[in-house]
DNA sequence: GCTGGCACTCCGCATCCGTGAGTGCCAAGT
DNA sequence: ACTTGGCACTCACGGATGCGGAGTGCCAGC
């Protein structure tokens, strides 16, 4: 009972300081959330829940604010998921279903986000690590150099330029289309390093050395370039809650331009259909430590294509931007599923 | 001989002010810079350039300011172009070297050029518009469905999913494949349309209805998409000058999510060779009044690939900057035009 | 037309309350 | 064992005040 009333207590702190940004009080509190208890009783939880760890005070007789791991809490035990309202979802759905082609969805996808939540959204390409190989093709461009184009069943497309010793004719250029074809289709890209190891004994010696360097280049490709690309969008959101310059939002604009970090962001939450969040020093990068990261990945369950997610300050409306998340990568796995 | 040292005064304003972000006044003028004259004698002279518009005082009795007309003569007859180092030279050269593909030299270019001026770097893709056929690919992802890839001579990639009414087996894939091959192979992107309108008619009759899917596919694509592509970087270093947010900062910030906005600023200075300077309100978007962009194009002088620039305050070294875009756009454009 | 001198303006900074919101603690009530 | 009202205390915030200094405009003299 009492245990109850103290949690009841912290949700109403962040719910009333996400509203407000301003440190929430004994006394407003007792009145605006029918907690049915005098200020003073109020207090005493509040000490409670201090001592705890989970509230501080910005400074001796201001009101209190959230810890991290006050947040925490309350995204682990209060938050109840709010689901989106039909006119949301149907937003959604109309405006993503307008996407031509993969980069649209995601260029489409990263806005909506961005839009829905008001915050900074990223959103993974499908990885390639995680597709299979739909097609190869090669296409000379002059008799030594030869471009390799490799599109992958979520949409993508890969290409990377390959110098040849000798010369290639038609005749071997079509050959090298049909072998590597035959390999590599339906291979997930994982597999592409093993499968074509041993690809050029298995051909006529003629077009070994044309198979082998051109198996170089697509190891090179691979290896090279896990590079996932990513698009980003509501940078101009941060401003929004950002109170200083240097302090606050250099280091997040900057570590928001790391493609590594931001990978890392989305890679450790990698599991479709479930949402997690780090709030606060839960991230590793220190420029992050005022901010939360909401994210989720997209695709079919147990193998995802990509990430997405949020990123905005530790004072976030979390069940909110948890619903919006969630929604858009679902919405975003079936459109890409379903090719 | 007046006018002479009143534009000395002038430029001793703009650099001053540049490097110390100050308003400076008439005595640490007279001091720094040798104008072999008394404060006073300056006082008159600002007094002078305040008549004409030039430069301004925040406040009574403060420094001097230059105004957007003040740097404007600045940059147009007050600035000797100042030439990089040869170990910028070299770095930029070492660094663009090092890029793959043509993604990664876009990437490297944009973030090279955030670097050098520690401003927002902007670099469109090498424009479809201006660019050639070189390779057409069709391949058959289901017996209805084609996926096709156009690649540019520049490297770009552009791909496009297409239904068929009727399914099309290898044989039709095949000679659809030769039959827009040799027709739009080596052509310019503005001239397919026109090349492609009347292509039905010139194949057999089984033929027909697919060229016909295809070219409307290949139009839409081209139309629908003169959707140039960007690169950004550096939006951190907006933080290095803006002092308010949401005057400053955030509409900046928004401006910068708007393709349309962006593919604008480069657009209309896509003259290689020719770096163009526009200071704050001399760019139409309200959001950027208090911007200065400076822009060119790379490519081949009178058929720019593409443009690029970076853009930042008004406050801002105009003749390192100018020097820096130029020579990245020179790499760029060298690099792209070696293909 | 340059220069020194002088009075003037006004920003920035520091200082100084007064106010009010909010707290912690305690003693009394249930 | 909780809850409650009361009370003294703390401290950020905002407005008022005062001061120093940088910078200006103007004028008279060189």
């Amino acid at each position: 009972m009492l245990e109850d009333r103290r949690l009841e207590v912290l949700r109403a702190i962040v719910e009333d300081f996400v509203l407000t940004n301003e440190p929430v009080g004994s006394k407003a509190l007792a009145e605006r959330h029918n907690l049915r208890v005098s200020p003073a009783t109020v207090r005493n939880d509040m000490a409670a829940l201090e001592e705890g760890g989970y509230i501080t005070q910005p400074h001796t007789s201001a009101g209190r604010v959230p810890t991290d791991k006050g947040y925490r809490l309350f995204v682990d035990r209060l938050s109840s998921v709010k689901p989106l309202s039909p006119a949301e979802r149907r937003a959604i759905q109309s405006f993503l279903e307008g996407a031509i082609d993969l980069d649209d969805v995601v260029r489409r996808s990263v806005r909506l986000l961005a839009q829905l939540t008001r915050q900074v959204a990223v959103v993974q390409y499908p990885s390639l690590s995680r597709s299979s190989v739909r097609h190869i093709e090669i296409v000379s461009l002059t008799p030594a150099r030869l471009l390799l184009v490799m599109i992958t069943d979520t949409g993508r497309v890969e290409q990377r330029i390959c110098e040849v010793v000798a010369t290639a004719d038609d005749q071997i250029v079509a050959d090298l289309r049909s072998v590597l074809g035959s390999a590599l289709h339906g291979r997930r890209l994982v597999d592409v390093p093993a499968t074509i190891a041993d690809l050029p004994e298995t051909v006529r010696l003629e077009l070994r050395p044309y198979v082998t360097t051109v198996a170089a280049a697509l190891l090179e490709a691979l290896v090279e370039r896990p590079e996932e690309r990513l698009a980003l969008a509501g940078t101009a959101n941060l401003t929004r809650s950002a109170l200083d310059f240097t302090d606050t939002l250099r280091p997040v604009l900057e570590a928001l331009e790391e493609q590594v970090i931001l990978l890392k962001l989305l890679g450790e939450a990698s599991d479709p259909g479930m949402v997690t969040v780090r709030i606060g020093h839960e991230n590793d990068v220190d420029a992050l430590h005022t901010a939360s990261v909401v994210a989720t990945g997209y695709g079919r369950t147990g193998a995802a294509l990509g990430g997405m997610g949020v990123l905005g300050p530790t004072r976030m409306d979390y069940p909110g931007t948890m619903a919006a998340v969630y929604a858009v990568a679902r919405y975003v796995g079936d459109l890409l599923g379903a090719d």
